[in-house]
Order: C-alpha cells, then structure tokens, then sequence
DNA sequence: GAATTTGTACTGACCGGTCAGTTTAAACGG
DNA sequence: CCGTTTAAACTGACCGGTCAGTACAAATTC
C-alpha cells in the first residue's frame, strides 16, 4: 500500500469518524464523507469495497490506536492509574470514536455485533491484566471476579468520559480523573477498611 | 384520548422500542414499525406528527416509567440500594430502551439531544436526592461530588445492565446487583477506612 | 327506532426525494 | 506505465410522508 492510499484512508477515516460519530452510521451518507475529506466519491468505492466496510475498518483502527496506548500504561508504577488516565485521554482525544462505540456496541444482533464483540475483548482482556495483578495482591474487595470488574471498568470509564464531554465540559480532564480514581481507590481499600 | 387509541399507541410503543432499541432509529423503517405492530402505515401518522416525534415520545414514555420506579424506592430503609435494584430491574425489563437510550443520549448535537438532556436531567436529580442524603451522612468519601456521583452512578449502571445482557446473559440478575452493590459500597467504605 | 349525519380511528396505494453503488473517460503521479 | 484519483452522470431500490377513502360507533333527526 503506497503512502498515498495511506494518506487517502487517513483522511476518510478522520471524515468518517467525524460524522459517524456525531450523527450514527445509519444517517450519514457517502457523499457526505467523500466532502469531508475532500475526495471524489470514486475514491471510497476504490479503497473500500462498501460503506459498512469503511465502518468497519474505522472499527478496527480506532480500537487499535486505544489497544496501543493501554499496552503502553502497562509498565508504569501504578499500572491501574495510569490505565485510566490513558484510557481517559483516548477518549477525549475521539470523542466520536466513543459515540459511535456506544451505540454499536451494544446493538444485540446488529451488523457490526459480531465484530464489536472482539474488538470490546481486545480491551477488556488489557484491562483485565492489570486488574489480575491487583486481585493476585489482593487488593480487590472479595466477592469481585476480575472479569466482571474489568468489563465494568471499560464501560463505566467510556459512559463517564461521554458524560463529561456532553454534559459537563466544563471540568477539567484531571478532575475527572480524579473522581474515577476516587472510585477506584474506594474500591480497592474497601479490603482494608 | 379514547381507549382505542391508548391501545394502538401502546401497540406502537412496543414495537418502536423493539425495533429502534435493536437496530438504531435511523435504520428502522415506518413500514417495518408498522408491520411489526399489526397497524397500517397511515395509522401511525394518524397518532403522531412524523417518525421522529414517534421516537421522542417513546422517549419520553421509558423515561416516565423509570423515573416511577426510582421514585418508589425512595421510602426504603436502605434507599441507595433499591435505587440501584430498581433501576437494574427496569434495564432487565426493557433491555430495548437502555439500548435507545445509550445510543442517543450522547449524541453531541443528535436531533434528540434537548429532549434527552432534559430526560436525563430528571433522573439524574432522582439519583442524586439519594446521593444527597448519603453526603449529609456523612458517608462519601470526601472530594465526592454529588452531581458528579449521581451522572457516573446512573451512566455506570446502565453500561452494566446493557453488558450484562449482551456479553454475560448467563450471570444471574442477583449477582450483578451484588457486584454494583459491592462497589458502591466500597466507595462508601472509603471514608471510614 | 329507522335513517342520516358526524367524528374518530384506521387503511394502503401512491409519490417524490434520497442514497448506495456503478460506470466511464479522462487526468495524475511516482 | 500502472496504480490511484477525479468528476459527473446514472440506476434502481428504498423510504418518509400524503391522501382519498373505509369502518364504525355515537349522536341527531324525523
């Protein structure tokens, strides 16, 4: 693949996370894409070989770039922190990549169900890892299996970063932060307590 | 409104929210509404001005139903945990709305989006005159806002219901209230640990 | 109390616009 | 040259919304 189909793709997938992102795959149209990025609709039809497979590629590509940067929070100190706080930034970095998440994710037989379901356990299985090591120190409260918390995590950290972008814009990333971590420590010394 | 027509728009109700809450509103046709209601087109132009309004007073309907519920467990003795069973039980019965909702709700400038910010606003305040009361108790962790508590608690629980249905329908309704109830209170524990 | 009117609820064929996808011929660029 | 992109016209299925007409029960009239 030639670095100008590259860049061709990149820019389609910035168009399309843009529109799929605040008004549903559903609604948005071909033409419209192509505009955004500034590409003849020909063009599309050539790297993809449909509307749903752009999508889908956008799928893969967005949960790549997150798959990348929680591997990268795994080396430090506090691994579960800084989990957080990298999954936090993703997301309001793609704010549109988190609506168009959400409202596929969870859609029981929709078209993109299938796909949705391994890219959520790419995550979650990261995400499980750190959490692994804090039960295997036994830093969780009994009675929380590792995979129940670890999907509960990833969801909750998507709705609140979404919550906060639309309806509380005004606080800051690190007072989020914040609070998720208030959550989470609560949790973790619950044990102890 | 005779009863006649209380009938058809609720037959309408249950198969708008079928339908939408699974494939998204934008991709629902008003034939397939139609069809799946046992009504003819014309009837659903007859009870509602166009597709979209159809949709928002579902909106609304959901919302009223589930602001019931969570108000009748105000009165309980330990009111923040049948808050939580309350509305786990209403996402367990209308796993179609909690799709709707999740897949909307967030939608920066979606057609929807100040009817859904005013719905949201009503359960939230809902969630936060229990919050509220845990607060003058004494009994969140310091730094804990209640607005900020109330808008993650309900978020968080509506990830993990639609989660719990889609990727772990085997668990049992029990054991996911157990799970958030654990959660909740170790936040609680916080303060005292 | 039969005949007629009125209001409400519902029907489904139809229309006009929209949109995914195609086609083609020509230009571009490495 | 060959892979890629462009521009523009075109197709055909699909879909939101319309509308003339039907069904029927409850008034109203004589």
């Amino acid at each position: 693949m030639s670095a100008r189909t590259t860049a061709t793709k990149q820019k389609l997938f910035d168009a399309a996370l843009k529109l799929v992102g605040e008004r549903g795959a559903a609604s948005v149209t071909v033409d419209e894409i192509a505009a955004e990025a500034g590409v003849a609709k020909g063009t599309i039809y050539y790297n993809f070989a449909s509307k749903d497979a752009l999508v889908e590629a956008l799928l893969h590509h967005g949960v790549e770039i997150l798959a990348g940067r929680l591997r990268s929070a795994e080396g430090s100190e506090d691994s579960l922190e800084a989990l957080v706080d990298e999954m936090l930034g993703f997301w309001a970095e793609y704010p549109a990549f988190g609506q168009l998440l959400v409202s596929e994710l969870w859609r029981t037989p929709g078209q993109w169900h299938g796909t949705l379901s391994l890219l959520r356990d790419d995550i979650v299985s990261i995400v499980r890892g750190q959490m692994k090591r804090l039960s295997d120190a036994g830093r969780l409260p009994e009675g929380v299996e590792v995979g129940t918390a670890s999907a509960a995590l990833f969801g909750t950290l998507l709705v609140i970063a979404l919550d906060w972008q639309v309806f509380q814009p005004e606080r800051s990333r690190a007072e989020v932060r914040d609070s998720v971590m208030l959550l989470v420590r609560g949790m973790r010394s619950a044990r102890q307590s």
